[in-house]
DNA sequence: GCCAACGTTGGC
DNA sequence: GCCAACGTTGGC
C-alpha cells in the first residue's frame, strides 16, 4: 500500500466535481509526463490511498482524500482527435497514456501550501521541493499520518 | 500576467 | 549524445 498525492486543477476537475460523479470517482486522465504516467503504470494498486489536491487556482491545497479504485489503462483522450491531450503517436495497439481511477472518500479542510511549508514534518514532501512540477509524487508513510492525525483530526 | 524551473524536441 | 530553443507548470 503507498501513498500519493495528486493534483487536479478544480476548474476542470475539482473535489466537488467528483462527489457528483457516480460512485464519486473518475479516471485520472491528461497526465502528459512521463514520471507521472510511470507511478500509475508501476506503481499505483488499487487501495493505495490519496490525498486530492487543488492547483493552479485561488487557494492551492489539499482539498480531499481518496484512493485508488481501479489499475492503469489506456487513457481515452490520447486517442480523441478533439481533445487537448490527443497524441497522434498513441495506438490503441500501443497506446503511450494511462490512468488509474480514482474515488473521493471525502472532502477534508483545505490545507493550503503555505500551511504544509510550516511543518518541519513534511520539508521532504516532492511537492513541496523547489521547482517541482510532478502532478503525482509519493508520500512517505510519515507524511501522510502526520497530515491526517495532526493537520486533519483522523486516524492515518 | 510574470517568471522560475523543469521537460521535450530536434538539428547537428 | 549534446544542447539551444521552445513549451509547460503552477505559485504568486
Amino acid at each position: 500500500m503507498r501513498y500519493w498525492l495528486m493534483k487536479s486543477e478544480p476548474s476542470v476537475v475539482g473535489i466537488d466535481h467528483v462527489l457528483a460523479m457516480p460512485g464519486q470517482a473518475v479516471a485520472w486522465w491528461g497526465v502528459r509526463n512521463y514520471q507521472a504516467r510511470n507511478f500509475m503504470r508501476d506503481q499505483m494498486q488499487v487501495g493505495d490511498k490519496v490525498f486530492f489536491y487543488h492547483s493552479n487556482c485561488p487557494e492551492p491545497g489539499i482539498a480531499g482524500l481518496a484512493v485508488v479504485a481501479r489499475r492503469a489503462y489506456p487513457d481515452e483522450t490520447q486517442f480523441d482527435p478533439e481533445s487537448h491531450y490527443f497524441d497522434a503517436k498513441a495506438t490503441r495497439e500501443n497506446p503511450r497514456w494511462v490512468n488509474v481511477d480514482v474515488r473521493v472518500t471525502g472532502k477534508t479542510r483545505l490545507i493550503g501550501l503555505a500551511e504544509l511549508r510550516g511543518h518541519p514534518e513534511l520539508a521532504h514532501m516532492r511537492t513541496l521541493q523547489r521547482g517541482n512540477r510532478l502532478s503525482i509524487t509519493p508520500l512517505d508513510p510519515a507524511e501522510w499520518r502526520f497530515i491526517c492525525e495532526q493537520l486533519l483530526g483522523l486516524p492515518a
